[in-house]
DNA sequence: AGATTCGGCGT
DNA sequence: ACGCCGAATCT
């Protein structure tokens, strides 16, 4: 069988190979496509994919997928995004080509970047951990959660609950329930609602923004109690279904086996 | 199953 | 016009 031609690519560690290979058919014949290969191997076959597997290793900004070669004047627009608006990348932008902060993958609804420390002595980023809760916060800022539902893995929307009655310039429940969840992500002092009358009548003085906007609560030991049980059902029902799919994985293997004997 | 190949979406 | 990636097709 004919051997496909892979040349070297001095642009990339040694040991990687770049193949092109021409469209032989279809509306886009004649056209290329440019494949490259790790000293394992692996075939890449996208700038993105490539990026993504050598990490910090090599810097892609300036090379070019398709000539292989080392562009110098080819970065620019996402340098500038970057500098002007670094929060653009957690949202939707472009798969960064390693110039771009990670961002945490935790439950948190919001996107927290991580922080970048360097070795400069002087360096002071988060030196007190006070500063993370004094970061001041938007009034209303939960009217950015309205309409966000969770939902099953049947899309099914889960049936929001019964809430204290909201404070403020938008008191629908799926809201509140967000908003409640998220304070309980991000912080751990107790969550209470807003404590004061006073933030009813003139919420923009008077509220309480690590608060949730509901009115005071109390969670009652029944409610508490409820919930114990209510978690315990679940871990029951959930240790019956590994406890089965077990048994399946099981009786699936040794069929496997003895057919593997047989044949 | 894995490799190859072309279509076609998004920019 | 082209990069990128899904998926049909081939081995």
């Amino acid at each position: 069988m004919m051997e496909k031609k892979r040349s070297d690519c001095p642009a990339l560690p040694p040991g990687w190979k770049k193949e092109e290979v021409i469209r032989k058919s279809g509306l886009s014949a004649g056209k290329s496509d440019v494949y490259y290969y790790s000293p394992s191997g692996k075939k890449f076959r996208s700038k993105p994919q490539l990026s993504r597997y050598l990490g910090n290793k090599v810097d892609l900004g300036c090379f070019d997928f398709r000539t292989g070669k080392m562009m110098p004047g080819k970065l620019q627009k996402n340098k500038q995004r970057l500098r002007h608006d670094p929060l653009s990348l957690a949202k939707g932008g472009k798969p960064d080509l390693n110039t771009a902060l990670p961002i945490r993958q935790t439950a948190s609804i919001f996107k927290q970047p991580v922080t970048k420390v360097t070795s400069h002595p002087g360096n002071k980023v988060k030196a007190d951990l006070q500063r993370a809760s004094e970061q001041p916060r938007q009034l209303f800022w939960e009217r950015r959660l309205k309409g966000l539902q969770s939902s099953d893995v049947t899309e099914e929307v889960l049936r929001t609950m019964d809430l204290p009655k909201g404070v403020g310039p938008d008191s629908s429940d799926d809201t509140l329930l967000s908003a409640i969840a998220s304070a309980l992500h991000m912080s751990s002092a107790p969550i209470t609602g807003q404590t004061t009358v006073a933030a009813e009548k003139n919420p923009a003085i008077w509220l309480n923004t690590s608060q949730p906007l509901c009115r005071a609560f109390t969670v009652t030991d029944e409610q508490i109690r409820e919930q114990e049980l209510k978690v315990y059902q679940a871990r029951r029902s959930l240790e019956d279904a590994l406890m089965a799919d077990g048994l399946a994985r099981a009786a699936e293997n040794t069929r496997e086996q003895l057919e593997g004997k047989t044949a």
